[in-house]
RNA sequence: UGCCCGGUAGCUCAGUGGCAGAGCAGGUGACUGUUAAUCACUUGGUCGUAGGUUCGACCCCUACCCGGGCAGCCA
């Protein structure tokens, strides 16, 4: 007999006369004469309700089917008799897979969020985070969808980088050398040349230098990958290594960039309220009251777009004080940001053309600017609750503008010789933006720490499991 | 990294310079359909660690460790 899920017999339309379940003791309640058990399974948030008649062969093994056990179950599926859920199983015989103690940490009633990060190898198991899961799964497969879709080519660019400055934060070295005993060269300095690739290499920050390159070859293309910065950053919505998704395309510009992102983010939200409707509703009554509607709001208006100069005239008008002042030159500040999104729009808003200082060297220089007001074409996706969840630009097309760029940061163009080609050969306008898969996680699940949407957080002074 | 809050039973927490507490979980029993079942009884403690103050410290002080929040950095 073949398995079925928990999720195909609740929505059976029909009675079976037999049925193999398989699955975790979520609780027991015993009475005299027979116990009912509540199995689950992980493929829908519901278990569903089996009874075992004390008349059965096997009840002198019911003891041990406590909350935390593997156990399999054979019966007919048929309507319930008690309220609460329409199928059932009656069981014929049932056996324990994997016994679970009274040590079982998860118990019947809820945990903290800080507790379950402390046993991440059974917080899967719990309603909270096998909804939380099954989600990333399903958006996972949405960023797929929506640009292959829109004829996107998805590139998987390299996870171990020899380039040390793309400028988006501390890198984690990768290193095969002895570091109690290094190679050392004549003057006292490590030897990088004696390393696994000769030369210094690291974790990757962003896929975008080389997502570039797959630009100017197929046109629209994605990555979707790890992500790793060393940043000592202590926040709940920081952490060491996550995922993001990087389109880059060619023949666009920053208008073009920022419709993108507004559909990229709508279509993932659509999708996770189509395709995960019961863990979406779960997060709505357990973690965030407002979820739904918030999302549906989401859905139905156009975002705000403003640019940078607009953002910093509506944050003098405020009439608040900031703990970091306003002024035009200096980034915008977490607490600017809440109040752009949360306050004044209320809603998702895009600020674009930031000062050209203040940004990567790569980003477009924008026409027709005095030098003291000299933007380019950078672009932050805000949302309420989160702040930044897309960063982007209009990347610099122009060989001699790029090159200026270069030399405003300091860089050193023979490191980037490949980059510049693609601005010596075929060079076209083209832009992209990264997307934060774990911040899209917590606005579409109202989950407020980002150690709570992967599945095992890489924090600083955390890597367990 | 800085500032702030916390660490007491398996979990969530209360507590007070003078005998270590509750709810839930666990155990035993009861219960003819329960559904975070219910009812009765019951086991369970290095009060984060190390010092210090004190007749006496879970409580006050210092350092450290761990967790969380906020900020910076960013996605």
């Amino acid at each position: 007999m073949s398995r079925t899920l928990v999720k195909a017999a609740l929505a059976a339309t029909a009675p079976a006369d037999s049925i193999l379940l398989q699955g975790w003791v979520r609780t027991r309640r015993d009475a005299k004469a027979f116990s009912f058990l509540e199995i689950n399974d992980g493929s829908c948030l519901k278990g569903i309700q089996v009874i075992a008649d004390a008349g059965l062969p096997d009840y002198v093994h019911i003891q041990k089917a406590n909350t935390g056990a593997a156990i399999e179950v054979r019966g007919k599926l048929v309507p319930s008799q008690g309220q609460g859920q329409q199928w059932e199983v009656v069981a014929e015989s049932f056996k324990i897979l994997g016994e679970a103690d009274a040590t079982y940490p998860l118990q019947k009633k809820g945990h903290t969020l800080e507790f379950l990060r402390e046993i991440a190898h059974l917080r899967p198991r719990s309603n909270l985070f096998g909804a939380v899961f099954r989600v990333r799964s399903r958006l996972a497969f949405a960023v797929h969808q929506f640009f292959q879709d829109r004829h996107f080519h998805c590139v998987h660019t390299p996870i171990i980088t020899a380039s040390d400055a793309e400028g988006a934060g501390d890198m984690f070295r990768v290193t095969t050398l002895d570091l109690a005993h290094p190679p050392m060269t004549e003057d006292g300095a490590v030897d990088v040349t004696k390393d696994f690739f000769g030369k210094k290499t690291f974790l990757t920050v962003s896929g975008q230098l080389e997502g570039e390159i797959f630009a100017h070859a197929l046109s629209n293309i994605y990555t979707f990958g790890p992500t790793f910065r060393a940043e000592n950053s202590n926040t709940s919505r920081h952490a060491a290594e996550f995922w993001m998704i990087e389109p880059e395309v060619a023949f666009c510009d920053i208008h073009g960039n920022m419709d993108l992102a507004e559909e990229f983010v709508k279509y993932l939200i659509r999708d996770a309220r189509t395709h995960c409707a019961a863990d979406l509703e779960f997060f709505s009554k357990f973690v965030d009251k407002d979820l739904l509607t918030r999302l549906d709001f989401v859905l139905e208006r156009p975002f705000q777009r403003c640019s940078y100069t607009e953002a910093v005239a509506i944050l003098e008008k405020s009439g608040r004080t900031w703990e970091h002042p306003v002024s035009w030159g200096a980034n915008l500040q977490a607490e600017h940001e809440r109040y752009l999104t949360e306050e004044h729009f209320k809603c998702p808003v895009t600020v674009y053309n930031y000062p050209r200082a203040i940004k990567a060297f790569y980003m477009r220089k924008n026409d027709g600017e005095t030098p003291e007001r000299q933007t380019v074409a950078a672009m932050d996706l805000l949302v309420p609750g989160i702040g930044e969840i897309i960063g982007g630009s209009q990347r610099e097309e122009r060989l001699d503008v790029l090159r200026e760029g270069m030399a405003l940061h300091h860089l050193d163009e023979k490191a980037y010789s490949w980059y510049l080609d693609l601005r010596r050969y075929g060079s076209v306008p083209h832009a992209g933006f990264g997307l934060g898969f774990e911040r899209m996680l917590m606005f579409v699940t109202g989950v407020g720490n980002i150690r709570d949407v992967i599945p095992f957080a890489r924090t600083p002074g955390t890597a367990d499991f």
